[in-house]
DNA sequence: CGAACCATGTAAGAAGTTACATGATTAA
DNA sequence: TTAATCATGTAACTTCTTACATGGTTCG
């Protein structure tokens, strides 16, 4: 259900298109949570029929057209009504983690490998992670430029604030998981001499 | 698809009845990966009909029966090929961090009761990983011990070591959830004075 | 004119969740 | 004898992934 509420805190800043959408979350969102436009497009329909969204077609080029869509008060109310509603955790499933419990099942090289290739996942994480809280605290972010455009001077803050911190958080992740997947390859050149 | 590699893990250690796994996923490598019953099952079944298990009914009680399940050669070959091959890492999606992004759209109160939850979420799972990684290093797992009875003792300082490195990683994480909701409610009090 | 991009979908299926349903056994 | 546990499922639904399908626009 967070696919919902990651389109309306994106519409939220300005009416977009699907593709529009689909584009921020491969890029800002998309690090903090993905989505194909196999799954916004019939999202957004769904959000426009409950009334949470309204979409307006507009003229693109000659004979083309695009739906914007832009939020109504009840999908305003819906997503702060969301934001103060505690949330469910879901249970643990970390393949990597699952894997590694049983790495004796694997041959060294390809051990080894999969810690590689875990530590070459999150450092890539890290890096995009870092340079967007680098927009971010530098005031170069366009989509948070854009949001603070409609924010209150006493709010811009907060907004910023609490952006930075959401990849903080994720940044603190990645560096775990490098600094374990580094143990791991240790561990295995200990267990294999 | 890791449920099935999951349960051939299981497997492997001795036959089992699908209520035992279940049991086991409540449990031990329940804090790595889940799953609930009306999954085992069906899976279990799909397996038997794919030759990686071979399903035995066994009497229990009067009238009852219960069917055992053990792994067979070609279930063997598909696990170690899978603990062979390199996984794919899915896209990123963190419910906590999407919400934690937008926090200035809730009540101060109820971000706050956010990031007690995470605390106490991260909390919980961080004291049932280090039981478990406990019992590993003092050899009181039951699971472990059944697991190392059938192996040579020349391998069973990685199968031990491998197991508390997997849960050792999840500790990190779950230490890091914590350190970052805790600077979170700092940041919630600063910016609400 | 062709490549890259903009734009919007459908369809099939895998994976996972929640709820429902049933019956046997065991231990207090 | 009744409650807890053992035992095995089905059904409906949501979420997500992968693949397929189509056509317009813009820029070099």
């Amino acid at each position: 259900m967070s696919l919902r509420y990651a389109l309306l805190a994106l519409l939220n800043v300005e009416p977009m298109t699907g593709y529009d959408l689909y584009k921020v979350f491969e890029s800002s969102v998309g690090h903090v949570w993905h989505a194909p436009d196999s799954q916004i497009y019939p999202e957004l329909k769904r959000m426009e029929s409950e009334g949470l969204l309204l979409g307006e077609d507009i003229p693109w080029g000659q004979r083309g057209k695009k739906r914007q869509y832009h939020v109504t008060k009840a999908g305003t109310e819906a997503f702060s009504a969301w934001m103060n509603t505690t949330m469910e955790y879901a249970r643990v499933r970390e393949p990597a983690h699952l894997r590694a419990a049983y790495m004796e099942w694997a041959e060294p090289e390809a051990a080894r490998e999969q810690m590689r290739a875990h530590i070459k996942h999150h450092k890539g994480l890290l890096e995009q992670w870092r340079e967007k809280v680098r927009e971010i605290e530098e005031g170069s972010s366009p989509m948070l430029n854009r949001r603070l455009a409609n924010t209150p001077s006493s709010e811009q803050e907060k907004t910023t604030a609490f952006k930075a911190f959401a990849y903080e958080g994720l940044i603190s992740q990645a560096e775990a998981e490098v600094s374990w997947a580094k143990r791991g390859l240790k561990l295995i050149d200990r267990l294999n001499p």
